[in-house]
DNA sequence: AAGTATATACGAAACTTTTCGTAATTCCAA
DNA sequence: TTGGAATTACGAAAAGTTTCGTATATACTT
């Protein structure tokens, strides 16, 4: 399960479930439809979540007629794995090739390149040592 | 074309092509088995590269009796493409969520980092102004 | 208790990607 | 110029993802 990559449609559920904790299918349905164009019907996410749920990737709970789910793999490495794998697959598997593309083609904010700066500071004095 | 996706499939040859700017199926085959351990077949890699080729994502010539295929997408401009995708998908948007996931799950070397600190100076003086 | 609204379960279709067997083509060498 | 080795072309199957219609189940209301 650490190294599982969800689909595009599996990241849109787990990125409503990793913000609320935990839904229902219909919240979850009504939260995709809210962020994007294309309306997705019930069943189709109802379906992936039940999906999803048979992977191992969700568990849920039975409240009244319906179910409450909750994601199972954890936010920040699922992140840490696609960009893994993406280091590997695009970018010679270097970190700073990475970076530096990613600040390059969509604009930070002053605080958030500071913030990375202040990031970058801290690991750089870690390898000092 | 511009904000083409490619498969994993398609990444592979992408890279090397990239790499080696032209290159016949067999040397692409050949090139990718190097990388990994599960061996694909040269039918497979053919019939990738052609597809690539009618979806127009590779341009080739006829030399003898084999083609040599050439990339018409961009490195920079797809690994900018992904990166965005990602960025919105698990990042909300944030590049300073993204980088800071990046150098935090890999390691990076000293002159990695050096590399991307003086970037991002760069980039901080640039928006003083 | 029956009717209604909402949820889940199930199955199938449409699509895409990946894989590979085999036929047809092409070039070269004997 | 014919045979053989390598390449391309073609087709289809396998696998996975996404979509959705419809049947079934469940809870609530009157």
């Amino acid at each position: 399960m650490s190294t599982y990559r969800p689909t595009d449609e599996e990241l849109k559920v787990l990125r409503i479930l990793w913000e609320k904790k935990e839904a229902t299918v219909r919240e979850v349905n009504e939260a995709i439809n809210g962020l994007q164009e294309k309306q997705s019907g019930y069943t189709t996410t109802l379906k992936i979540m039940q999906l999803m749920h048979a992977k191992g990737l969700l568990e849920r709970r039975k409240d009244g007629k319906s179910h409450v789910y909750q994601s199972l793999i954890d936010e920040q490495g699922t992140q840490s794995q696609i960009l893994d794998k993406l280091m590997d697959q695009v970018f010679q598997g270097s970190a700073s090739k990475l970076v530096l593309r990613a600040l390059g083609s969509r604009r930070a904010s002053q605080k958030e390149l500071h913030e990375i700066r202040e990031f970058l500071e801290q690991l750089e004095k870690d390898q000092e040592n």
